[in-house]
DNA sequence: TGACGATTACTAGCCAGGCTAGCGAAATGG
DNA sequence: CCATTTCGCTAGCCTGGCTAGTAATCGTCA
């Protein structure tokens, strides 16, 4: 472990006290999270709903574009909310002209969920620009720094994942 | 800006198809995002809260260790929650005994709220060993990429909080 | 010093978006 | 072909936000 380097108090702040580099990273990680959640929020208020609705319909678009096809129960598992929560969501996203339900071609139970074309414009309008300048500032970064960056991102989120004891299952639509 | 090198539809997954790199660090982004997500939710759960009384049990927990004192009115700005809300938000974590609510000395409006020992020790409890393995993780960037690795996220975070046109405050208690 | 606007926290009452329970219709397995 | 399971829906509840309005206190300025 190799912990301590200058007080035995395990309260954030002077852990790394004498490590500049060390909380400067972690001071980085935490305003990423903070500017990202706010971000989110910025755009689902500015698109009238809320944040579970945003990312429904970025799954919904997502799958599409990778030839899958949603159904209520699929989304219900991603956003982790039960599927009577889900109904509401699909009432207010095809209200709203975001979303469209269609019968399941084979099993009469299902509701096959689909993107009309307002909300993919929409989604392209408002996360298109910012998702290229993303890609413009990874691209920045020095191609011999690239798997360093890679690697920290990674083992944080595995420590997370792993912290609670919850399998780090990755959000897949069904084939 | 030299974006296209595949595809011109800007919907995200064609732009970096030859540059794995690129995609594997937005991956990387994505995924930390969503664990790290995931992990408040279940820390907050577990302590039998939501989300923002985590955020204000910390904040307030952050502000007594930089030595500063914390009003309901600090909280309710730092939170993004109105006065009323954060009344609401007072009476539960007093209830559950996390915070305190004592009279101000020179304010007689004013309501100073104080952490318990309790609550440190839980909060402690419950992020400490995380927070003491995230440094790990920092300290195992090598040397000579962390300036890499801390503009990288700096870049991403000026990005994400300035689409939207809003500035990128930092959230500091009173002084 | 006394009056008055500003500020602080609170109460009352509303609403959005989750939840569980339970239902009918369709699919599936024995 | 009947029993069980699955799917999406409705009904009704609860939490955690919100706004509006209030009482107490503070600060300022005539």
């Amino acid at each position: 472990m190799s912990l301590m380097t200058t007080r035995a108090i395990p309260d954030g702040h002077f852990w790394y006290a004498n490590e500049p580099d060390v909380r400067d990273l972690l001071q980085a990680v935490r305003r990423f999270r903070r500017v990202d959640e706010e971000m989110r929020r910025r755009i689902s208020a500015g698109m009238d709903m809320n944040l579970t609705d945003l990312r429904a319909l970025q799954y919904v678009i997502a799958a599409e574009e990778s030839g899958e096809t949603v159904q209520q129960h699929d989304l219900a598992r991603y956003l982790g909310i039960s599927t009577a929560s889900t109904t509401k969501l699909l009432d207010r996203l095809t209200a709203s002209g975001h979303l469209v339900r269609a019968p399941h071609p084979r099993d009469g139970r299902s509701v096959v969920v689909t993107s009309t074309d307002h909300a993919r414009s929409e989604i392209r309008e408002r996360l298109g620009r910012m998702h290229a300048r993303m890609a413009e500032i990874a691209r920045d970064v020095p191609v011999e720094a690239r798997a360093a960056v890679r690697e920290f991102l990674d083992a944080l989120s595995d420590q997370i994942a792993e912290e609670g004891h919850v399998a780090p299952l990755s959000p897949r639509p069904h084939g």
